[in-house]
DNA sequence: AGGTTGACTGGGG
DNA sequence: TCCCCAGCCAACC
């Protein structure tokens, strides 16, 4: 068999009230500045990791998307490349965010690709 | 307690 | 431009 990549298990318990300490208050940042990105606008991880003055890590904001509460547009947010990384996760279907960016009006590139130059949000 | 794994990034080949 | 690597650091097990 081939060994399947799987998503943390516990991804979902986090949005459900398991975050501690100062882990919550550092998530909770992130995902007030991801509500805070107009519709059709985009912003990258390591835009929000500097935002919050490098206390959390791009890596770390990452974490704190996994899982995060509707209300918060994870779509809006793409890697450094203009590239959507929710594609390698086995738990989002392939496409979506793609689909949710161009219903917002953004414009996606033959190669799978968004131009942030064009789109980035600057808070 | 410590090794492994990422929704990352910038630089080098 | 693409691929690989090191640095990154929180969460998992």
């Amino acid at each position: 068999m081939t060994p399947v990549r799987r998503t943390r298990p516990s991804a979902s318990k986090r949005v459900h009230g398991e975050i501690q300490g100062n882990r919550r208050h550092a998530f909770d940042a992130v995902w007030e500045i991801v509500r805070r990105i107009p519709a059709g606008r985009l912003m990258t991880y390591g835009q929000i990791s500097v935002l919050l003055g490098s206390r959390l890590s791009p890596v770390g904001v990452g974490w704190a998307l996994h899982g995060c509460p509707e209300d918060v547009p994870w779509h809006r947010v793409v890697n450094a490349s203009g590239g959507f990384s929710t594609d390698r996760l086995p738990d989002v279907p392939p496409g979506l965010q793609k689909a949710l960016l161009k219903a917002e009006g953004v414009e996606v590139r033959l190669d799978g690709r968004v131009d942030l130059e064009r789109y980035r949000w600057l808070p």
